[in-house]
RNA sequence: CGGGAUGUGGCUCAGUUUGGUAGAGCACUGGCAUGGGGUGCCAGGGGUCGCAGGUUCAAGUCCUGUCAUCCCGACCA
């Protein structure tokens, strides 16, 4: 770990005051600005770069699994929206609505699409006719509108960006496969490239998805010892395909209900790699998503032939790895402070004595350790060094929550554990909503999953002392 | 939606108690020096005090109303 000395006031410490620490963070990184209606934001280039590496990684693996991209309209008829039960009860309290067309009120309220599930299964009754038609995989990048009371940026912002994959099958089974599938795009694309380790397992049936028969889910911990439901993919059954008349002519030429999914990641991630990988210092990116991986701080730039190699050396290196340079007129110090709060795995320090020693020096984020290497093994030593770091970081971050897991077999060892070091609570469970329900009331902790990967801790329920199902992750979440 | 607080240059805030015509730090512009952990000095530009009304010779300051934002609790990716 880096050492805690600071250099900058400018960010609050995160063991003082974790909120503010992310807030700091966020802004002093220049990842956003507030935007001029409570709860959104200005995703400046910095944020906006993070995130275009982001979901060109996902888009690329969503292609690459036999998906095509497509773009649905903004609003939503109030009509349309309140063909499936329990997907309009899960959404109504937050959507928004918009009433009129210039000054002429509307016939019917139009809602803005605060998901698209609706819209997607109004194109598939018209689309869908025979089992040739099936499967029908469609994805969309888009935002969406959720008028949420208390707000955050990327955590919980009233608009957001994201990806929401649909899918229609011909059977349970093949519904339930992409499903799977998808899980472990995110879980992979989670924990490869943004070096977050993620739980893989199912939501309850109170935390579910408004609509869902089921929902997977992936959740991670972060730095506060709070979790992070990091991405979602949900079966749906013929749910929705009753309400909205989906249906195919199988080979027998039988009329048959299509099985759906729909699976997505927002903007919210980023929140996740910031309050996985951050520190005091501000942000630390994973080199596979970092938009800058190496940025050159030129020393005492204004001598002779400095600036000119700091250059020289940015075009030889940017082929290799994704790099900057730092020209400004800003005193070092003030740059490398900079270049910490900005969170580039690596810096690139080049002056007058280097240059002499034909060498440069390179700081890495995630530890703060300084290494002198000679120019011309630069190329082959700064993808390594990349590569370390992401793999330090994933480590790093694997550590802390395994020593944020405790497993514990009484509600008070739970709710001691829980105030006392907070992280995740393995516990197991009867399936009885009514448990779940008492141990938010008595703990502050919410069911984060059902993990695939279960181990029997007790017999019986944490709370009711009846026979468990289930071992289950609570925790406080965000 | 309940409780608390705050609106003054781009940002953080002082000034309001006791009305007299707006100030600091940071940021910004120009200059000189400096340059291996937020450099120093000099010179500049920029605000009508959330909004609307009222009291007064005079309102950032007092009164009424209104809007917005932030923090704490219940709901959520």
């Amino acid at each position: 770990m880096l050492s805690n000395k600071k250099f900058v006031e400018k960010i609050t410490d995160m063991e003082e005051d974790f909120g503010q620490w992310y807030t700091d963070v966020v802004k002093q990184a220049e990842l956003v600005d507030y935007g001029s209606v409570r709860g959104t934001m200005i995703i400046k280039p910095y944020g906006f770069a993070l995130w275009e590496n982001m979901r060109d990684i996902i888009d690329q693996k969503i292609k690459e699994t036999g998906h095509q991209n497509v773009y649905f309209p903004l609003f939503i008829p109030e009509s349309l929206l309140q063909k499936e039960k329990d997907h309009v009860e899960g959404f109504a309290p937050e959507v928004a609505w918009v009433t009129h067309g210039g000054d002429d009120e509307l016939g019917e309220r139009l809602s803005i699409r605060p998901t698209s599930e609706v819209l997607f299964c109004e194109y598939y009754a018209n689309n869908i006719h025979s089992y040739r038609d099936l499967p029908m995989l469609y994805n969309q990048w888009a935002n969406v509108v959720r008028w949420e009371k208390t707000t955050r940026p990327f955590l919980r912002s009233l608009e957001f960006l994201w990806q929401e994959g649909h899918t229609a099958h011909a059977t349970h089974e093949e519904a339930a496969e992409e499903t799977d599938r998808m899980l472990e795009v995110y879980a992979d694309f989670c924990e490869n490239y943004l070096a977050i380790p993620v739980i893989k397992g199912r939501k309850t049936e109170k935390e579910k998805f408004a609509g869902a028969k089921y929902t997977l889910t992936i959740e991670s911990l972060m730095h506060d010892g709070r979790a992070l439901q990091t991405a979602t993919s949900h079966l749906f059954g013929t749910g929705f395909a009753e309400a909205f008349d989906i249906t195919y002519l199988d080979e027998n030429g039988e009329q048959q209900y299509v099985h759906q999914t729909s699976w997505g990641i927002t903007t919210r991630l980023i929140g996740a790699l910031i309050m996985v990988h951050g520190d005091n210092r501000g942000l630390v990116i994973p080199p596979r998503v970092a938009p800058t991986q190496a940025m050159i701080v030129p020393i005492a730039q204004h001598k002779e032939g400095v600036l000119d190699k700091a250059y020289a050396l940015r075009d030889q290196l940017k082929d290799i790895v994704r790099v900057d340079i730092d020209d400004s007129d800003h005193m070092p110090g003030w740059k490398f402070n900079e270049s910490e709060m900005k969170g580039y795995p690596v810096r690139i320090e080049l002056g007058p004595r280097d240059i002499e020693k034909e060498q440069v020096v390179l700081v890495r984020r995630d530890t703060g350790e300084k290494e002198f290497v000679p120019m011309n093994e630069l190329a082959t030593r700064l993808p390594a060094l990349l590569e370390e770091i992401q793999q330090n970081l994933f480590d790093q971050a694997l550590a802390h929550r395994e020593e944020k897991t405790t497993a514990v077999t009484t509600i008070d060892e739970f709710k001691q554990t829980l105030e006392e070091k907070g992280g995740f609570i393995q516990a197991m469970w009867c399936g009885d909503t009514a448990c779940e329900e008492e141990i938010r009331e008595v703990t502050g902790a919410t069911s984060r999953c059902i993990p695939f990967e279960q181990k029997e801790i007790a017999p019986t329920c944490v709370c009711c002392g009846k026979e468990a199902k289930d071992m289950v992750y609570w925790a406080r979440a965000y």
